[in-house]
DNA sequence: CGCGGCTTTGATGTTCATCAAGTAAAGTGG
DNA sequence: CCACTTTACTTGATGAACATCAAAGCCGCG
């Protein structure tokens, strides 16, 4: 019979290779779904009943939630490998959230019946989940304090430190999000974010054109992350 | 030979009901300890490796974290039957923040090890385990995101209306935290939790006296939380 | 009694949101 | 393809929200 899924660097795959017999496994590789967005496209809609474990195989982003008044506010970024279902999965039936796509993606998802199914017979399986879990939403919380503690200029700072070092692991990249969105990552107004872009390359920390950016400075930036 | 915890409403207690073999429970009964904590001890130290699995059985703590500047910030209330391990536990070998006690409090600390064994041979144990640690992460991030939308007044009535709810189920209380510790919640700084405090005073929405706190117009206060 | 920490209030200045207005870019329909 | 509309971006000016500084009162503790 052999393995069906072919996505070779899946946690989800290695989280089966615990003890998960063949018969499951492959009723699990039946079940999965790929589904394709285009960027800006929504993934998933708040309230929505929480029908399958969604896990990113490409593309990028962005989990959000909308307040009353129409604002949104950023939760986290998704890359390639990382649960989408982060919150809301084992703790609501239905998403307190919403994700939309940053860039073209593909999702891979399996209904959850069946993830529940595994963490119930397989104790490796459990135990993978749990610490992939608690990794991803412990860094989200640690996330937060450590914007909160910032100014203005620190957080901007910190936000493209991360599309740096985490996502694009280069000096040069093309910004996925908006100006107002970087905002809505840090809790600032799309203007002040723009201010302070401008700042940071006219003191030659930055070459900005539009959405390409280039991080000229990186250990000022650093400082200034730190707290400037 | 039968259950030895007697701790009725224990969390944990109940999720050992799952299909958990007696030997195996009892050997968690053994291993078990209790240890008591006075008002401002010290309970987990930010660094610190984790040896055991820590539950509030009676009291209640503060979590929070203490950055290089000296500054602290409060993460969360743990009240009884929440899970002090909350973060760190599965994401990391030492703890990521510190947790001390605000009243007299008493842990229930199991080693970590059996834990594990435990998610690893009880699927019913380890899909409680899931869910309850999902639930109180989740409900960090919620609050974290409703607290960042809030201006000062929003924020200071936010905690009232926490401790009124979900801590004391009643309009008057004494409050566990200084002003101080207030202002490491939401946020803001001391003088600023207690000029509001001071006016919310004046506008007859609660009678304060140092800690002892009576919410008179919780109508208005919910109001003002929701946004004023 | 006196010291130090927590609390309180007032005065001042900084940081940031809001408002306004204009430019550039990108999609829309004829 | 071009006028048209819309949306994102940009800069400046103003005011509000909040931090910081300063000083005094309170309380517990050695």
């Amino acid at each position: 019979m052999g393995v069906k899924c072919t996505c070779e660097h899946c946690d989800l795959r290695s989280l089966f290779f615990g003890h998960v017999n063949e018969s499951i496994l492959n009723k699990v590789c039946e079940m999965r779904i790929e589904r394709e967005f285009q960027k800006y496209e929504s993934i998933i809609s708040e309230g929505q009943s929480i029908e399958h474990f969604i896990y990113l195989k490409k593309g990028l982003v962005k989990l959000y939630r909308l307040a009353d008044d129409g604002k949104s506010q950023i939760i986290a970024i998704g890359k390639p490998l990382d649960f989408v279902s982060l919150l809301s999965v084992f703790s609501d039936p239905a998403y307190k959230y919403s994700v939309a796509a940053l860039e073209p993606s593909v999702t891979c998802e399996i209904p959850v019946s069946i993830i529940r199914d595994l963490v119930l017979v397989n104790g490796t399986f459990a135990m993978g989940m749990i610490q992939k879990i608690s990794k991803t939403t412990d860094a989200v919380i640690l996330d937060f304090l450590d914007i909160r503690r910032k100014h203005l200029r620190g957080r901007v700072a910190h936000v493209l430190l991360f599309f740096t070092d985490s996502i694009y692991h280069s000096l040069e990249f093309e910004i996925p999000v908006s100006r107002k969105e970087i905002a809505e990552i840090i809790g600032m107004t799309s203007e002040n974010v723009i201010r302070t872009l401008s700042e940071f390359k006219k003191d030659n920390l930055l070459k900005i054109n539009g959405k390409q950016i280039q991080i000229v400075d990186k250990d000022r930036l650093q400082a200034i992350s730190q707290h400037g």
